[in-house]
RNA sequence: GUGGCCAUUGUAUAAUGGUUAUUACUUCGGUUUGUGGUACCGACAAUACGGGUUCAAUUCCCGUUGGCCACCCCA
């Protein structure tokens, strides 16, 4: 039946492209997209710009990243949650706050059939404070801990890390203004990118309440308005646009400047000041590796007290930051709910792989210098031949399967050598064959592909024989 | 958003103002149908897009798009 249809198939096919089908050509589906027959050009799809496939030789990176995500904010009590990718444009606008990049430059927003705003959601913590005012969390015991990944997306040039769509995983602990709070987030972030084998620092600093930084900023505008020739043209401009900005330009005539300017810390109130000590103290004692960064302040609005970023150690890869987080004390009050205390962070997924594949080349490399040793594990291939076994086969494959037991096979194939072939790329250490022979007699050929000695064994006893070998 | 470098099959590459655009790897098929690691044969597959110069452009020029990198900023 499935022939029959592949019949007409090919003779539609044929008929639309048959200028350019050599005669002995078989006529096959092709990955790119033939269009009408009047016009032959070939019309290809590739991802949008800042946009990228996860392809399957990096699978299993970003599943091991998502399994150990997963593993320590459940460990540490935080509950997984999703939100909508796309949220009212407002919502960010007014948390992140107009005159950030994130919300002047970045953000995809556009007009919904009906004519609401609406926007790809370029981060998540507002997206999640507007689900606990809205679900009414704030009844729930305090403080409630959420964790999420999934794509955010930023309209931003596309550079080394960075992409337009891009992953994060974040915890947020809302309703408590325990300093331990703001320490256990970052232990989450570190510990997690220790348990991924990455090695990192965390750069700290704190930008007080909302009234600390009004008086802070009034001294800096000041200082800046008298050192006003001698700045850079982009930080003239944000004197007053975005004073705060300024702190962490890196523009050389910049950073002469900012040496002698007057720096938060000394502009804090004495509980912001006591806030960010035990902030630190809690660090000392979990031996979080973390360095004072006056001149640290982020890119969003919504932060008060404790603002921080990761970055790796790696030497090749420590200029782009991991992940950041920090304090939000005032932003759940102002997006709709009561005053409440909170605090978060995220890591940068896509750039938690470029640093685990960076590693991972490295290690590779020096490997690939030094004597092999074979410390292969175990790995099964299931091959079949004949009418009667490729029946057979996917029986088979469900028993071992329902065992709990992995083997790699490809059932299309009918000719042995080639599923042989398979089995010896893959670098499996044993085959099992089933051919007409052993359906007939409940057996099966288990083959050691390195020594090629092949002994019978009983269908029954399969499952057996295969959990010992995989054990090893 | 600004700037620099770049664009040939899935990947990596060669070449040319003028016949059928090179080679390797990968993929698929085969070397008589129940046995892999080698070897041999064959097949599929590319000049990003649009315009200009020219008798003729994949090659030279311009634009667009995309990639990499830096700035801005961030994850």
């Amino acid at each position: 039946m499935t022939k029959k249809i592949n019949d007409k198939k090919n003779i539609k096919k044929s008929v639309v492209v048959k200028k350019e089908v050599k005669k002995n050509t078989p006529v096959v589906a092709k990955k790119t997209v033939v269009a009408k027959a009047s016009n032959e050009k070939k019309v290809t799809y590739t991802t949008l710009r800042g946009m990228r496939d996860v392809l399957p030789k990096d699978g299993a990176t970003w599943q091991k990243v998502y399994d150990i995500i997963k593993n320590i904010s459940t460990a540490y009590g935080f509950s997984y949650v999703e939100t909508p990718v796309l949220e009212q444009s407002s919502l960010f606008i007014r948390s992140i706050g107009k005159g950030t990049d994130v919300v002047d430059k970045e953000m995809y927003v556009f007009e919904d059939k009906d004519g609401t705003k609406v926007c790809l959601r370029p981060e998540m913590t507002a997206s999640l404070v507007r689900s606990y005012v809205e679900n009414g969390m704030q009844t729930l015991p305090q403080p409630v801990k959420m964790w999420y990944h999934g794509q955010m997306f930023r309209h931003d040039r596309p550079q080394a890390g960075r992409f337009r769509q891009f992953y994060q995983f974040g915890c947020e602990t809302m309703g408590d203004a325990n300093p331990i709070i703001d320490a256990e987030l970052i232990s989450v972030a570190y510990n997690t990118l220790r348990d991924l084998g990455i090695d990192s620092v965390i750069h700290i600093n704190s930008i007080g309440t909302l009234q600390d930084r009004e008086n802070y900023i009034v001294e800096l505008v000041g200082y800046l308005r008298s050192k006003r020739s001698y700045l850079s043209e982009e930080s003239k401009k944000r004197i007053n646009k975005n004073p705060l900005r300024i702190l962490d330009s890196k523009e050389e005539q910049d950073i002469a400047v900012m040496e002698e300017a007057p720096q938060i810390v000394d502009w804090l109130s004495p509980e912001s000041k006591k806030f960010f000590t035990n902030v630190l103290e809690y660090l000392d004692e979990a031996e979080i590796p973390y360095v004072l960064d006056p001149n640290l302040v982020r890119g969003l609005d919504y932060y008060t007290n404790t603002v921080f970023e990761i970055f790796t150690e790696d030497e090749e890869l420590a200029s782009i930051a991991l992940g950041g987080g920090g304090r939000y004390d005032g932003l759940i009050e102002q997006l709709g709910g009561q005053s409440t205390p909170a605090a978060g962070f995220a890591l940068g997924l896509d750039r938690v792989v470029t640093v685990l594949k960076h590693k991972q080349d490295k290690l590779d490399k020096e490997n690939s210098q030094k004597p092999k040793e074979e410390t292969r594990t175990n790995k099964v291939f299931f091959a079949q031949l004949g009418e009667q076994a490729n029946k057979k086969a996917l029986n088979i494959l469900e028993n071992l399967r329902r065992e709990g037991l992995t083997v790699y096979h490809n059932l299309a194939k009918s000719s042995l050598k080639v599923q042989m072939e398979l089995a010896n790329k893959i670098g499996t250490t044993h085959t099992l064959i089933l051919g007409q022979k052993e359906v007939q007699d409940g057996s099966i050929l288990l083959r050691n592909m390195d020594s090629g000695i092949q002994e019978v064994v009983d269908q029954k006893k399969v499952a057996n024989v295969i959990r010992k070998l995989l054990q090893n």
